[in-house]
DNA sequence: ATTGACCTTATAGTGAGGATGAAGGTTTGT
DNA sequence: ACAAACCTTCATCCTCACTATAAGGTCAAT
């Protein structure tokens, strides 16, 4: 029991059975068993894994980055417990970093409904590069790692 | 005084001139106007729309939503100031969702580095797969517009 | 037994650039 | 005056992350 196939993967993830055998290809997820006649048979574990990426992806991080993510794996007397941890917070960093800048975006979309029908601010003409007034560029950002 | 060049403003954005030509044939960033030799001549404005593009690409937008964006612009009696306010909401709407993901991100990062090394919850195997675990699929999400 | 929905692989095309080069014009420094 | 560093268009090919199509195999229902 609690096999899906393709189809059923690519139905509860939001994806494409295109997308998730391109996935496999990349070894982002890994090839499943398959039935007699070829067809492959993921499990739950593939779903959580699927969603992953797919949230990933939303957050604008690329499928490499998100395979480092996925390969974050800590065991007990890991060897590389170090390199994991500097990996790990490394990432850590860009999400702050994204946290920030998305932050910032909704409180210029929201300066902009806000100014829309019936704000005291009612500008004649604002944009949301005008609601950004006074932010900061944010300068160079995870330029490594 | 104080207009830059294609290849400053690709400086200052940390983009490329190719980057830069391609926007402006995608019609992200407005035909500037042209020295007498024919140079791209760019504006502080410039600075802030193109900042504001490579910002967005981080943060996992495309460049047509990003065109959607930067077309977010309120103006006295505009006629779709409802449209305006729609779209602004929807956008903001995604907005949400992403700092949703993103501090779900964070704190499942975090727990691997707790994890790491001297974790009270040093676990046998820890992986952001097994951190997020609870954590709602998020379903769909922003599917239209 | 055949239709239709599903699966298989393989290949080609798209969007958003990045890299390089040709063939030329411009601007700055020396 | 001349080179170096910049700019122009156009052209080509590369990468990444898909997306679409082709040509065929499988399976359940009618």
């Amino acid at each position: 029991m609690g096999y899906l196939r393709i189809g059923e993967l690519a139905h509860r993830t939001g994806t494409s059975t295109e997308t998730l055998r391109f996935y496999e290809s990349k070894d982002l997820i890994v090839a499943p068993r398959r039935s007699d006649a070829g067809y492959r048979l993921y499990t739950q574990a593939d779903v959580a894994r699927v969603d992953f990426i797919v949230k990933s992806k939303r957050l604008g991080f690329s499928l490499k980055e998100i395979e480092e993510l996925l390969s974050l794996r800590i065991e007990r007397e890991s060897k590389t417990c170090g390199e994991v941890k500097k990996l790990a917070q490394a990432k850590l960093v860009t999400i702050e970093n994204k946290l920030v800048e998305l932050t910032q975006m909704k409180s210029a979309l929201q300066k902009i409904t806000d100014a829309c029908c019936g704000g005291e601010t009612s500008a004649l003409e604002c944009t949301i590069l005008n609601s950004l007034d006074g932010v900061s560029g944010s300068e160079s950002y995870d330029s490594k790692l």
